[in-house]
RNA sequence: CGGAGUGUAGCUCAGCUUGGUAGAGCGCUGCGUUCGGGACGCAGAGGCCGCAGGUUCAAAUCCUGUCACUCCGACCA
């Protein structure tokens, strides 16, 4: 294409909203513009990213012989209601009222309308298995879009649904799409990384992220140093650790009035106590009755996750603090030791917080604080017989750098951060049984299909490669993902030679099947040389008098340093060679 | 949704404290010179100072409200 027929609005300044690489260059390039907070324009640069991105994940899902289909992004909520996600997603889930009073949600994603789908075109184990993709706008109404294409409300995600019979169905079926992931990510030419992530709510038996490393990457990843482990921080493991309940006290309790202050580092700085020294006291409501106590050392983070595995799916911190004050509990000023003299209440205490050593903790007294606490004296022993039921030592917090590693292989962990751009998870029938898709077995018997999902975000790998592939002159992308894979740079527009030549290189090129710019625009050269970079194309060939007086065309890597003489004459076939080992 | 901040030319920003005819750089248009790393000169175009009220002889500037955007947090597949 003709560089002065397309709209590519670069700019010298760095637009003032845009914090992150990614999002500086997409709008400084020209890739895109944005519309309203967290929707953005694509213009032809971004555009046609988006769409190479599109065709390599199309290729390696069509491989795994997952089918491409495309269901509508306006989808009517009663949908959502048979698989409860109505609720569950929340305000996220965005409405629309159509003139018949009908409501309609934009898809966040297409569980239902594809499970719903098969539920009626599917009825016999003859037809499984089976994996229907689409590549199509997605909506979620974020409570908080940033980081431009990063974390947008409207965005192109690829995601992919299998129906297996069988549990060994659906294991080959998720270990397809992860070869296959791994694939996809390794042509878009990104350095990439594969952990273990939390199902959550969606649930299912197994679930990984793809996770492209970067500093501006919203999610943290623990891996061990050799590479053997890596999970997001959600579901991180940590080796085995001791601890010890039974060491003497420091020194008598010694009670603290504490006013006001209920943040560790706010209570820390008026006691002279560090986070390490403090026992963070987190209390939470079964829902069918009784309460349960987390202890974490100060400077460590309390893992929802780990704790709800251990002590239950049904506990909350939203509780009536009427409720909890009823119970005994000083909410902002609560101790370990508020286990003491309750029934029905566990409290899980993390292997570093139990701990012989000096604590300071709440002292279950409003606006007070304690020191000298001590596990032996102020629990175990209180508690007697019943502290085998209600004390329990377990891991219930996030992993950190400088954990052992979860193998228990002298691996210690360290955190790097990533930005999601695939993630795969065994959704098992959740999702089968409340729309009935069902099939019939050899025997004639009924039986929910079992389900896998998988999901690509397109914007988020531009974005991420972007962040991960950048210098200070602009966007450096890989072959395989650049809008265009060579530059061509005549200087002089008032020199039919170089005219000539540059039409010619451009026709061939063209005619080799190379994505190719001619930048035909009336500027100087130093603005052509710094828009190419600026917006990243691999290659660069610049035709000037100098060299084209000896037979030469400048060639120009934009990874490389230095600038190389070729050839003009067969240039054309040596580029295109050129192009295709990159591709 | 809690906290913080910003809205003035296409972009980056100054002006606001102390009210008195709307500014700079970049970009854009025309002419000329220039032409291998974001050139230079001359001449121009372009703003209801986010929006709505209020105070005042007079508001970009002070007050109130509102909307939008950004960041931190919470939330979330």
């Amino acid at each position: 294409m003709r560089y002065s027929k397309l709209l590519i609005p670069t700019t010298k300044e760095t637009p003032a909203e845009a914090e992150i690489a990614s999002h500086q260059l997409l709008l400084r390039a020209g890739y895109a513009r944005k519309v309203a907070s967290g929707t953005y324009t694509y213009l032809i640069l971004g555009h046609r990213c988006l769409q190479k991105i599109m065709g390599i994940v199309k290729a390696e899902m069509n491989r795994a012989d997952a089918q491409d289909i495309l269901p509508p992004i306006l989808q009517p909520i009663e949908l959502w209601k048979k698989t409860g996600r109505d609720v569950a997603y929340g305000d996220t889930l965005s409405r629309h009222i159509d003139r018949h009073g009908r409501t309609n949600v934009l898809a966040p994603t297409a569980e239902e309308v594809m499970t719903d789908l098969i539920a009626r075109e599917v009825s016999s184990y003859k037809q499984l298995p089976i994996n229907l993709y689409q590549v199509n706008a997605k909506f979620r109404d974020e409570f908080r879009p940033r980081f431009g294409a990063l974390r947008s409300r409207e965005f192109i995600m690829k995601d992919a649904y299998s129906f297996d019979a069988t549990e060994e169905g659906l294991d080959k079926s998720y270990q397809d799409m992860h070869d296959a992931y791994c694939r996809i990510f390794e042509k878009c030419g990104l350095d990439y990384v594969v952990v273990d992530a939390a199902s959550g709510e969606i649930g299912g038996t197994g679930s990984q992220e793809f996770m492209i490393r970067c500093d501006a990457g919203e999610d943290l990843i623990l891996s061990s140093e050799n590479g053997d482990y890596a999970a997001n921080v959600e579901t991180a493991g940590i080796g085995t650790r001791t601890f010890d309940l039974g060491g003497e006290p420091t020194g008598e309790r010694d009670l603290v009035h504490t006013p006001e202050l209920k943040t560790i580092e706010e209570v820390g700085k008026f006691l002279k106590v560090k986070a390490p020294n403090f026992l963070k006291t987190l209390v939470f409501q079964r829902q069918s009755g009784g309460w349960v106590i987390a202890v974490v050392r100060g400077d460590h983070d309390l893992n929802e996750n780990k704790l709800k595995a251990l002590a239950g799916q049904d506990i909350t911190m939203e509780f009536d603090l009427a409720a909890a004050e009823a119970a005994g509990f000083a909410i902002g000023f609560v101790g370990p030791d508020a286990v003491v003299g309750k029934d029905n209440v566990t409290l899980y205490v993390d292997h570093d917080a139990a701990a012989a050593q000096f604590w300071a903790s709440g002292a279950n007294q409003v606006d007070h604080h304690a020191k000298h606490f001590n596990w032996q004296r102020d629990v175990v022993a209180p508690l007697g017989d019943d502290a085998e039921a209600k004390l329990i030592v377990a891991d219930i917090r996030n992993a950190a750098a400088g954990d052992p590693a979860p193998k228990n292989d002298g691996q210690t962990l360290v955190e790097t951060h990533g930005i999601e751009v695939g993630h795969i998870f065994k959704l098992g029938t959740k999702y089968s049984i409340s729309l009935d898709a069902t099939f019939l077995d050899e025997d004639g018997e009924s039986h929910p299909c079992i389900m896998g999902c998988y999901g690509i975000g397109i914007n988020r790998i531009l974005a991420g490669a972007i962040e991960q592939l950048h210098d200070e002159n602009g966007i450096v992308l890989p072959m395989a993902i650049a809008p265009f894979e060579v530059e061509i740079i005549p200087i002089g527009n008032d020199k039919p030679a170089i005219q000539e030549k540059a039409e010619q290189l451009y026709a061939d090129l063209k005619a080799a099947g190379v994505d190719v710019l001619l930048d035909d625009r009336d500027a100087r050269p130093g603005v052509k040389f710094k828009d190419s970079e600026l917006i990243g194309i691999p290659m660069r060939i610049v035709i000037g008098e100098r060299g084209l007086a000896e037979g030469k065309l400048e060639f120009k890597s934009r990874t490389g340093d230095g600038a190389e003489m070729i050839d003009a004459e067969g240039a054309a076939e040596v580029i295109a060679a050129r192009v295709a080992a990159l591709r």
